[in-house]
RNA sequence: GGAGAGAUGGCAGAGUGGUCGAAUGCGGCGGUCUUGAAAACCGUUGAGGGUCACACCUCCGGGGGUUCGAAUCCCUCUCUCUCCGCCA
């Protein structure tokens, strides 16, 4: 959520900054300047009403303590109407308030300067590429056949037990995968993020907290019986633990990982993008969240980008950086660079990683804040990124590091998988 | 699922209708002492709105009510804890 003051004192910026997204902000804008202005309005004028009722009651507590309790008796029905007024007031400030707040709520992030114009994916900005495409010999195959032939994952078994989506991963692919699961944690944690278990299920502030709800309200799984959400990513559960809390200036900066199955009902999505380990309703992700004082915090999107490039080049997988272009970002985000690696068979990027800062637009939701030195306090800036996504990871090792002979596990991995080969 | 207890400042924990925004302890900050540190002692220290700055207003889990006046009484919701049951 962005800050009304920030809107208030920087309208014709903010403006400008929706409108590179796409977001028509010419009315909403202006309309929750309205509301601004009338809320700190009636805010006053019930202030002032309150403040007459008090000193009302002050005096009527002396009378009757100095037994002139009949002298109190006009006192009171003055102070009967005041309050008629009060309640009137208050009902006002409140109306005005949530639809405030509600409007608020439906506002994207401003886009960092440096975040290019456009609207399409097409108009994402190449940043960085590294790594040769392979050639791989005659006869490979895309990830799902792979998959197959070797008994890795059972996507069919999984139709069984849940549904399209939700596949079944067996054998040397199960091992693979919590390999690679482990193997990017150790990553993270030589990198210094400490590691950290959150749950799955997620209750409506956190939702709320780091932007999820009300926005992709139907993205996510709903437990209703328990009016729970399936985590669509670490990402909430872990930012959300420093949810209404007051840091120190050197409990700065916070650095986590965690690892955990995401759930994403993706409602919607269909055709040859989806296919295997493309797009999944369940798939494991490991992810990083900063939390870092706003003069940092571009450098530290800077050292988690160079952080998962390290991870990638130690598997040995081409990829490119994209800084996303305003329509294409999402829509808590200040900026994002996206990690794509190149899968061989299916002639394709895939996106794998996205990290992003989100500077204080989770943080003035989750009302994280610190506390400088001088006592001055601020909102933090929150960031975070995935390093790494496993099923694509998982698709792109298949895809370009299968030979005739097998799929060749990279040096890197072996010491988590204890194999070398599929085959 | 059954029974009971509770929710107060960064944390712990008093407070049952009128200077209570709230005792006390811990923590934090400043100081004295010390070569330095620790200890001890003294002082200081909640959050939000509002203002150029004051004033002023709000906040003792959320919402509603009683009262001239509520952290304190009533209703309601949510959450937490303890015991029992079930269970990895």
């Amino acid at each position: 959520m962005l800050q009304i003051q920030a809107i208030r004192e920087n309208t014709e910026k903010v403006i400008k900054a929706l409108n590179k997204r796409g977001f028509k902000s010419d009315e909403i804008i202006p309309k929750i300047l309205d509301l601004d202005a009338s809320r700190r309005e009636t805010q006053t004028e019930l202030d002032q009403v309150l403040a007459e009722s008090n000193q009302l009651s002050e005096s009527i507590g002396k009378l009757f303590k100095s037994g002139k309790a009949s002298e109190a008796e006009p006192l009171k029905a003055k102070s009967g109407e005041l309050k008629e007024k009060s309640k009137e007031l208050n009902e006002k400030l409140h109306e005005v308030a949530d639809e405030l707040e509600s409007l608020l709520y439906q506002v994207p992030n401003t886009p960092n300067e440096i975040v290019p114009e456009g609207k399409t994916p097409e108009e994402n900005e190449v940043v960085f590429s590294k790594g040769e495409i392979p050639s791989l010999h005659a006869g490979a195959k895309p990830h799902w056949e792979l998959a197959s032939d070797y008994d890795l994952i059972d996507f069919e078994l999984g139709v069984k037990i849940s549904g399209a989506g939700f596949p079944v991963y067996k054998g040397k692919g199960a091992r693979l995968q919590r390999a690679l699961i482990n193997f990017f944690l150790d990553q993270n944690i030589a990198a210094g993020y400490a590691e950290v278990q959150p749950p799955h299920l997620i209750n409506e502030a956190s939702g709320y907290g780091t932007g999820q709800l009300p926005d992709k309200e139907g993205q996510m799984y709903h437990v209703t019986g328990d009016d729970l959400y399936l985590i669509p990513t670490a990402e909430v559960p872990v930012t959300n633990i420093l949810r209404d809390s007051l840091l120190k200036e050197e409990e700065l900066p916070i650095a986590m990982t965690a690892y955990t199955p995401c759930f994403r009902r993706e409602a919607g999505s269909y055709g040859a993008d989806v296919r295997g380990l493309n797009r999944l309703h369940q798939f494991d992700k490991v992810e990083i969240v900063r939390v870092e004082k706003p003069e940092n915090s571009y450098q530290a999107l800077d050292h988690m980008v160079e952080h998962v490039k390290t991870i990638l080049e130690a598997l040995d997988l081409p990829y490119r950086i994209l800084r996303l272009c305003a329509g294409d970002m999402g829509f808590t985000s200040a900026l994002t660079y996206d990690f794509e690696v190149y899968s061989a068979a299916q002639n394709r990027w895939l996106e794998i990683s996205s990290v992003s800062n989100f500077e204080t637009f989770q943080s003035n939701r989750l009302k994280l804040r610190y506390k400088s030195k001088d006592g001055k306090k601020a909102l933090a800036h929150t960031l975070n990124g995935s390093a790494l996504a496993l099923p694509r990871v998982l698709a792109a090792l298949l895809e370009n590091h299968q030979h005739e002979d097998g799929i060749h596990i990279p040096t890197a991995l072996q010491a988590y998988t204890h194999f070398s080969k599929i085959d």
